[in-house]
DNA sequence: TTAAACTTTCAATAATTACTGAAAGTTTAA
DNA sequence: TTAAACTTTCAGTAATTATTGAAAGTTTAA
């Protein structure tokens, strides 16, 4: 497998995976693109190499941007603008995690917490909806607070714990 | 909030986490529907309570029995068949946790393996495409093991990994 | 066997989501 | 200022994905 193979199968295979999470395929090429490129990349670059309107790139550069993964970078005497990827991984899994968890599983776990609070009325279908939904609300809380302490790199955090485990 | 509003609540939060996170609204919200009921439903009632055709709540229900979260039941002395899903918060998370793993991840990982073992020629930009596909394989690679074991409640390791970790 | 009761399949269609491209908007050098 | 160089927006269109419903398939009781 020679650089462009290598380089066109990361790209597709980035794109996939991004379509299986929800993740629009243009999105994630583009990130894949700029994760693997030595040196920030302007529209032009992006639009050429992926084969994307105008529109397009600058919609989903947009999106990168509020996941904080992708950054505008300015050139000194030039008037076009170029793009970069957060280059740690660890910082790209922290900011992932962060946003998925703010947008998608805070406001869950809210709703599971409201529904698994109702009031039982005797019936057996209203214990089965508040025991099913407070386990899950449960599940919930504690994979996203562990996520997020983890990637978080909080290590007296995980220390503390994992000795409370042994003990 | 009573149960009925309840009920509706947390199977349409459900459909819309499935969206986000790539899974059909209809699977989603069967699963939601069946991990309130007391009973195992039929097709019938399931068509009825969503609002679905026939055909849809046919093959959702083959998709989640294919991902081992629902299962086929059938009563005695009746011709219909019956579906309830797994109840239990754990099995469902381990469940879901290896059939992403199986399909979804441990193919990526495949490749990002294969990329980030291109040979070098000396250039920046396969530098850069091995090392960040490396780094990304190996992020990868340790959540995928870790997350497998977490999930499939594998305590002597874990705890054998926090020793580590604290000494 | 057969026919009623039920499930699955799949071609057609609907709904959703993504993408384009050109017009409008913005920035900056002169 | 203004006009060139660039980016963003968004209405229209394309592509993808989900859903329907009826025909085909299966199972079982008599």
């Amino acid at each position: 497998m020679n650089y462009t193979e290598a380089k066109d199968k990361f790209i597709s295979t980035w794109g996939a995976l991004g379509t299986l999470w929800g993740i629009n395929k243009a999105m994630a090429q583009i990130h894949a693109l700029l994760w693997i490129s030595p040196q920030p990349l302007s529209m032009e670059d992006i639009m050429e190499e992926l084969h994307i309107s105008r529109g397009n790139t600058s919609m989903n550069l947009r999106q990168l941007m509020d996941w904080g993964i992708v950054f505008k970078e300015s050139k000194p005497g030039e008037r076009k603008e170029y793009f970069a990827s957060e280059k740690d991984v660890q910082e790209l899994a922290r900011q992932v995690a962060k946003e998925r968890s703010r947008r998608e599983i805070k406001p869950v776990i809210k709703v599971l917490r409201e529904v698994s609070r109702i009031k039982g009325d005797g019936t057996k279908k209203t214990e089965e909806l508040i025991k099913q939904t407070k386990a899950l609300y449960e599940l919930a809380d504690n994979a996203d607070t562990m996520m997020n302490k983890i990637v978080n790199q909080e290590s007296k955090w995980l220390t503390k714990t994992l000795m409370k485990l042994i003990k």
